[in-house]
DNA sequence: TTTCTTACA
DNA sequence: TGTAAGAA
C-alpha cells in the first residue's frame, strides 16, 4: 500500500552519493577508511548511505574545497 | 551493469 | 587522487 515514501531508514547506493556530493567514488571510500563516515553495507557488501552520511560528505567536501586536509577535517568533525 | 578491493606506468 | 584489473 505504501510505495516510495521517503523515511529516515532510506539509504542510497554510492552512485547516488557521487551525484549528490560531487565527490569521486575514490574519495568517498578513502574518507570512510579515514573514519570520517561509516556507511552500512548491504548483503552484497555494497555501501548504503543514509542522508546523514551524505550530509556529512557534503560538509567534508566543503572543507576539502577550502584546502583543509584529512587530519584537519578529522579534528573539526570530532569537535 | 554496478560496486568492491587492491595495486601502481 | 585517478585508473586498471579481477571478483562478486
Amino acid at each position: 500500500m505504501n510505495h516510495d515514501i521517503p523515511d529516515q531508514k532510506a539509504t542510497f547506493p554510492i552512485s547516488v552519493v557521487k551525484e549528490l556530493t560531487h565527490l569521486s567514488g575514490r574519495q568517498i571510500r578513502y574518507y570512510e577508511d579515514q573514519g570520517l563516515i561509516s556507511p552500512a553495507r548491504n548483503d552484497g557488501n555494497r555501501r548504503m548511505f543514509t542522508l546523514e552520511d551524505i550530509d556529512r560528505l557534503k560538509t567534508i567536501k566543503s572543507y576539502i574545497d577550502q584546502g583543509i586536509n584529512i587530519a584537519g577535517i578529522k579534528a573539526m568533525l570530532k569537535k
